[in-house]
DNA sequence: TGATTACAGACCGACCGTCGGTTTGTGAAT
DNA sequence: ATTCACAAACCGACGGTCGGTCTGTAATCA
């Protein structure tokens, strides 16, 4: 009974993160008011406020359910001692654009591009302080194995994590033009390694596959 | 009379931006109400309302004004024929990192920090849309004269620019401390030169002046 | 004098968040 | 088994804020 009840607990906030993540991904954290959540959930305010402080109390949940779960796909790709440096970052990067796919399924995927400042903001900071730091080890790595040339690594890669940051932004006008969106693919693998002074070839082989996925995701639009 | 009457309608609807203006700086957008703004400016709901359709409104003349001026400014540098594509780039480089300067003159140097993810949102959007094909002039006329060497003009420049949108966002941290100032500012020179592919030294002669702008500017602090 | 301009201020509706109160479940004492 | 004490889950009316609208009005101009 302890274990229903606890149950029932679980799955009445549970509930209510389900349904605001569908409403905040259809019509926008700012266009979402509580009596919507509360009108789908057929719950009362009282009820909300049990589980949540405040509006942006449910964002905080759910950007930090989806955050953690990068975050342990990145570490991974970091502790992989199986890896080199250089493969490290062409798997992040790969990842890094898949999440630029018109239609992800993480909450994440879909709700950078939503448009909403607000939410931007949110996802910034959070990728910028689990990421960041993750990041900069493999870049670190790269020094060492000789592989890339980097003066200040922290900073390098902060400002190319702020790349794609902006590419989210400007996602939904990229995302129109198939041939907008190579270039910028192109460009981005261009830039990574001229910041990182990696010499030769980066992001070869499985570069046809994430761009079909964009392509094909076009088409189907 | 007509003259004097027109001067009155330009005298409230100036008060009524600069002190739109004054308060957005002073306590944030979202956190201004017009209400504040009424009671500054000792005018009515209904006198705003006849100078403004909305909040935003406000917000969007003392962007577009602002954004008219940095871009003359800019267009200023494209236009003289007597600048070196390098030359043309440094006075960007210079003008944008005077931009990040903790206390600035312009309402946009100010705004630009104000943590309003609203805020950033539309003057990423002006700058956008802007200055970006005053910068790809300037790569072109780099590619014609050989100092550069870029693939994709427009997708690296808009990229460029997007590393300088995001520097604004952290620079209340990095303003706290000068040594990691100089470390972003020495990184995102380095970036310029890699990714334009642009060979020796960039930013040398005025580099001191504004860094020392910046630590001094610090120290007062 | 009629029309337009430049305001005044009451009012509206949407929204977030609070608060006192009720129900439901739980564990212990009787 | 029943009662009691208590806590967690939940209800919904209400307060207060804020952006925006609408009607009224005084001055100015044609």
């Amino acid at each position: 009974m302890a274990i229903c009840q606890l149950a029932k607990v679980c799955s009445t906030k549970n509930d209510l993160l389900h349904i605001a993540e569908e409403l905040f991904v259809k019509n926008g954290y700012t266009k979402t008011s509580i009596e919507d959540i509360l009108k789908r959930a057929k719950i009362s305010k009282g009820g909300f406020y049990h589980h949540f402080e405040s509006k942006g109390d449910v964002l905080h949940a759910l950007i930090d359910r989806e955050i953690h779960l990068v975050t342990q796909e990145v570490e991974k790709i970091v502790r992989n001692n199986q890896l080199s440096a250089l493969e490290k970052m062409e798997q992040y990067s790969l990842r890094a654009w898949a999440l630029l796919k018109p239609k992800g399924k993480l909450f994440l995927e879909i709700f950078h591009q939503a448009k909403d400042p607000f939410i931007n903001e949110e996802i910034f900071n959070e990728l910028r302080s689990h990421i960041l730091p993750l990041l900069v080890k493999i870049v670190e790595q790269g020094i060492r194995e000789g592989t890339m040339t980097v003066k200040y690594p922290y900073e390098t890669v902060d400002s190319l994590m702020m790349i794609r940051e902006g590419l989210v932004r400007v996602m939904p006008e990229i995302h129109q033009n198939q041939q907008k969106m190579l270039r910028y693919f192109m460009a981005d693998k261009e830039i990574v390694c001229r910041t990182l002074g990696i010499k030769g070839d980066f992001i070869s082989k499985q570069l046809e596959s994430i761009l079909s996925a964009h392509l094909k995701l076009n088409k189907v639009k």
